[in-house]
DNA sequence: CCGTACGTTCTAATATTTCCGAACGTTCGG
DNA sequence: CCGAACGTTCGGAAATATTAGAACGTACGG
């Protein structure tokens, strides 16, 4: 049994660490807590990870950030303990909001600054290279865009499709 | 405008350096590809971002494979030549099936890999706990079954709804 | 109010990633 | 063939992330 808990956490662990999302050790806390019926102390967390407290600690508080982990308060106990969420869907839209439009916002951002200062150094432009940049510009944006517009309403609950995402093209 | 490329050089690298997809240079690189009418060769990548031959070289490979960049030959000179791709849902697609769904995919062996290995040593669990930490494993598994699923649609073209993620249910 | 059990923060160590420059192998024009 | 112009690989240096342990602040049971 240990053993399949065991294959558990470090297999959830190496899937954390490609994630770009968790790192190894917050995937083998949340695998332990997934597989665990009753909440977890962080000194149990501890003990079955074979890791410090403060490591543990900053770990499990991050989980906790990204709504993977809850902090139960349990009676009759000055410990916190912490129990695995399982509503997947929450989470998932948390790491959208939180991850995947704030970066594509980022790519958003970048583009509006590029094109001022492009807009604000135009005479030193050639006008062909002008044209080019702006297009070219244009054409990320758009994607940018529609990605954005994409993930809010898959988010939301509505349907979402590539063909708008498809149809993109950008001037080579 | 070396103002401007330079701020669209530093934003994309930026993003990319929190993507988990890229790294920072890669960025800069795609980034400075992405404002050129013309390709570039690895030299003058190299003096553009003051980097070293030997770190562009591995991280403009690191694109090429992404088809994020295409390697061009350019007639009368012996030099590679690099250019950004820009067909963007190309490179979702890529992104998708390489890094997402493959990251799924470990989670989906995981769990069948913990399945075996509980129903192997089952006589060592109580009932309940198996039957809790079989109704655990499910509903992980079901729930990265059907992201795999959508993702593979949402790739092929077809639609994407939130609805069968946001029905599974685990037990708590 | 103590004293202790607890979680957090800070500092230092260790591991990992990023980066440079040198050495290397390959290819192409002479 | 030879030599120089390439890109790549390798070893170590520098920067960053991860981890442990000690010091600290807080709150709760007596």
């Amino acid at each position: 049994m240990e053993r399949a808990r065991g294959l558990f956490v470090d297999g959830i662990g190496a899937a954390a660490a490609t994630s770009g999302i968790l790192n190894q050790l917050q995937g083998r806390i949340y695998g332990l807590l997934y597989l665990q019926p009753e909440p977890l102390s962080l000194d149990e967390i501890c003990e079955a990870l074979q890791q410090s407290k403060s490591n543990v600690s900053v770990n499990v508080r991050a989980l906790v950030d990204w709504n993977l982990v809850r902090q139960i308060h349990r009676a009759g106990s000055r410990k916190d303990h912490y129990e695995a969420a399982t509503d997947f869907w929450r989470v998932m839209r948390e790491i959208m909001e939180r991850r995947f439009r704030w970066n594509i916002r980022q790519v958003l951002a970048t583009v509006a600054e590029t094109e001022r200062a492009a807009t604000a150094g135009r005479s030193k432009l050639g006008k062909d290279d002008g044209a080019f940049l702006t297009s070219r510009l244009e054409g990320l944006r758009s994607f940018a865009q529609a990605v954005d517009d994409g993930v809010e309403a898959f988010a939301e609950g509505r349907p979402f499709t590539s063909e708008p995402l498809q149809r993109i093209r950008v001037i080579q």
